[in-house]
DNA sequence: TAAAATTAAGCAAACGTTTGTTTAATTGGT
DNA sequence: ACCAATTAAACAAACGTTTGCTTAATTTTA
């Protein structure tokens, strides 16, 4: 039904390859006329390239694939917002494909969609892969970066916040404003990301003299409900006087469960979140955050992409930002 | 590089057609013996089939396209869910792609990205195409559907809430609250559904008995920035007792600008908003809102890819779910 | 003015699949 | 034991492009 470059060729009375050569805007092997005559046949025709068929023959792409795990946190949106620019400034396109948080089979045919065409490179967004998934993506030619996430693995390029340093300076903030006895809420044990937040925290509170306690951590899964659970789990009566949270959604779950416990934030209780998405400026009090540079590991994640020859391990810098929940003792 | 199906056939010692087959599942043409040796081959080559190769010659796709307009708001998240969960249980992949809010050539691009290759359908979410982009759409032979948002040209496939009634019930929850002087924040006033959802506030101001004025109304883009600016054009002493809000971003930036102009939520203001995110439940007080049903919009969408029968445009239901902003008098 | 150089356009192969048609081999029925 | 019917596999065309090579026509150069 649609037209194609064979009908253009009919119509302007050239050939095919002509008519590939000019809508390709090539330098040479054809005079102004005939341009003229295929662009107008093109125009009438209501032409339509066929990127598929494109990409066939020359076997490149200029669509870069991402990945991302769950619709929830919006996080990504800035991260997005990074690769859609640098890509646009290199004349990439992107594509957008959600995998399941968890659910291998979901992940799986997330990959498949984007492997199983011609992209130039895919970028994985918070992404922990399963063995069996990881070796699909490894399997494909195609150049790939994780972002806002880090492996033990050193071999996996990934461009990510340094986890430690996080979950250092969230602590020392609250260190700084004369906090001692200071919880670490919704940041998972399981993941690279969470050991190492955890290592910071206990590093930070050691520097400080202060000797961790088992009961001051509660794990989550950074979301909004981890942190609702975390902080009634802490319950108004631990002594706390601060909290570092997972994430800006985890920050918000301590914020509504202390207020909920009758805890005034920060008079009863000071929080640090990490991420520092727009978030934070939304709620009440305001949150002082450890902010990541999402809109920067995008950019770099292209970049990656382009030049595959660079570092694999790659870290954006972080910075903390004051805003409302921490009280100085 | 890659391993294609005639790397298969020669390996296996059959020919491509064979390969194709029973990597397909087809049920003839092939005896078992053969099927195990394609499938030895092809774990071994560590083969991943050319989708795009594929679609060239079957003339079809499995992919809906979707495209969003912004990366800001995070209703399209519920929306996203919708349409991936009801594709998945058609075999249909996604992928998604943004578009820029209102430049037309980002529009463009993103349009482009999608019609040139083939997909199935397209979804445009709460997209206002520039009508030389509405044009280039139609010209593609695809079945495409707006989601979230609908057009004065009843030709136009689209999905969404009936704005009308939206406004209507926004503004009918306060009145039964007692209130007569409300506002209107953060709806623009160009588009359809903002023409709609003013027509339906002030015909359920004037059913109540209300004259509408036209300072209680402050038109704005629906974002957190509209949604303050509203209120701060409002003041502290406009005698308002209510107001409804664009979308749950307006609603908390007239919540926050309340505070700031040292008004009370709810008791010196109650507060409808429109959309119903989870957004609405990690502010305080939690938004009662006027909820739409993003999930079911995109389910329909996808649906409505399929039959493109059906009628052109549809309405799916609301409901105003009461939760902490709204005092009664 | 003839040969060389340049320009303009067409030919045809290739990319990796799918699938209708053909051919070869095996089985079954009588 | 012969022919029909079935099964198994290969052949080859097609999808819509791009691009190296060839050919034809025109212009330049000496």
């Amino acid at each position: 039904m649609a037209a194609t470059i064979k009908d253009i060729a009919r119509l302007a009375g050239v050939s095919p390859a002509t008519v590939s050569r000019v809508l390709a805007n090539k330098t040479a092997f054809y005079g102004p006329a005939t341009a003229q005559k295929v662009q107008a046949a093109a125009l009438k025709l209501g032409y339509r390239k066929n990127t598929a068929a494109a990409e066939l023959v020359t076997q490149r792409s200029n669509v870069i694939a991402v990945v991302v795990n769950s619709v929830k946190t919006n996080f990504s949106s800035q991260i997005i917002t990074g690769i859609q620019d640098t890509a646009a400034a290199h004349g990439l396109n992107v594509i957008i494909v959600y995998a399941g948080i968890v659910d291998p089979e979901a992940q799986r045919k997330a990959l498949l969609t984007v492997i199983e065409r011609p992209v130039m490179g895919i970028l994985l967004l918070s992404i922990n892969l399963t063995p069996e998934n990881l070796a699909l993506l490894q399997g494909a030619q195609t150049p790939y970066c994780f972002l806002s996430i880090a492996f033990d693995d050193g071999d996996l390029p990934s461009i990510a916040s340094d986890d430690w340093q996080v979950g250092y300076e969230a602590t020392q903030t609250l260190l700084k404003a004369g906090h001692r006895k200071i919880g670490l809420a919704a940041v998972d044990s399981d993941s690279h990301t969470g050991r190492f937040r955890l290592a910071g925290y206990e590093s930070a509170l050691r520097d400080a003299g202060v000797t961790p306690q088992a009961d001051w951590v509660q794990p989550g899964v950074y979301s909004y409900a981890a942190g609702r659970e975390a902080m009634a789990a802490y319950g108004a009566t631990s002594g706390l006087t601060g909290v570092v949270a997972g994430s800006d959604m985890a920050a918000i779950g301590v914020l509504n469960q202390s207020r909920d416990l009758g805890l005034r934030v920060p008079n009863d209780l000071s929080i640090v979140s990490i991420d520092g998405t727009e978030m934070c400026e939304l709620v009440q009090p305001q949150l002082t955050s450890v902010s990541q540079n999402f809109y920067d590991m995008g950019a770099a994640g292209v970049r990656q992409l382009l030049e595959p020859d660079k570092q694999s391990q790659q870290v954006t810098p972080i910075r903390v930002v004051d805003r409302q929940t921490v009280r100085v003792l």
